[in-house]
DNA sequence: GACATAGATGAAAATGAATATCGTTTTTTT
DNA sequence: AAAAAAACGATATTCATTTTCATCTATGTC
């Protein structure tokens, strides 16, 4: 468990001496604070967690900061199409897929390996080097389905 | 050809007296430049397209105009994650997935029947209604894997 | 250990896409 | 033709993200 969060540190660390890049106060805090959520977040979510303990770290760090994760590949950006980039933390070779509601806006992860097979070998016949994979579902989630006497829908 | 395109406007004016909306001047002008692309667009590209013969065609009007479109079924909107709403025709029954290059930002569009049904299998029994599958692919594309001098990627 | 310097930081301003506002102008219905 | 509902365009606003810039801080060097 911890061993885990030392290894993603350490791959962080490692990336940046490898870049030439410094470790820093914040940077540490911030990773520190990532590495133990367990869902995605957004930059002004993390900034507004950290503001309580830490109210000196500035909000275009923690922005800073997660493009840097996602640079380093501790960290893996996800876009649902409402203009907020999310990060989440990608623990290597896994790899899911997301059902999002479009009602109640619920993230849904699932995983599916012979889907991803399929789709590179296509992107291998055309000649495309791939980087990532990303599939999404968007949908009504079966909760929002069966308390169907609110339709009003969040956006 | 020509049926196609009147078939689409049918769709939509359909819509829009179902809904109780107004079919304009402005509109009809949008949607016979929209239906004349064959790639997917953003607003702001389709407003300063139309800005050569109308220029009194206001902005606003372009961003309303489009979002009814895919509200109305003869249009669909795609995001890549780069904070823009691009839309493409719809044409029914049709679908595609994206490979897009994270160096020159081509998209290259595939199709892919197998893996869109495995998909809706895993949402059924997770007793997910499906809206919409979008399956996209990052990574570089054969072009940019050739001359690949250039190793600048834009953003 | 002090120093130089390449980076990093934070506050505030800037950007850019998208939406809202609002007074005016069209549609559509009566 | 008149009334009611929508749509229009110009502009202001919002919101996420990025940039700027003056100050500060790691990190390697003498």
């Amino acid at each position: 468990m911890e061993q885990m969060k030392q290894h993603v540190k350490e791959r962080f660390n490692c990336y940046l001496s490898e870049t030439g890049l410094k470790g820093t106060l914040q940077r540490n805090i911030i990773l520190d604070a990532f590495i133990d959520l367990d869902r995605h977040i957004h930059a002004d979510e993390l900034f507004l967690i950290l503001r309580a303990k830490h109210p000196n770290i500035g909000h275009a760090t923690v922005y800073r900061a997660l493009k840097l994760f996602a640079e380093s590949g501790i960290a893996r950006e996800i876009h649902f199409g409402d203009g907020v980039t999310r990060y989440e933390k990608a623990t290597q070779g896994e790899r899911h897929d997301h059902l999002v509601c479009s009602n109640c806006g619920t993230v849904t992860e699932f995983e599916n390996g012979a889907t991803e097979k399929r789709q590179t070998e296509i992107a291998v016949s055309l000649g495309f080097q791939i980087e990532s994979l990303k599939i999404e579902l968007r949908g009504v989630c079966s909760s929002c389905l069966t308390q169907s006497s609110n339709h009003s829908v969040s956006r």
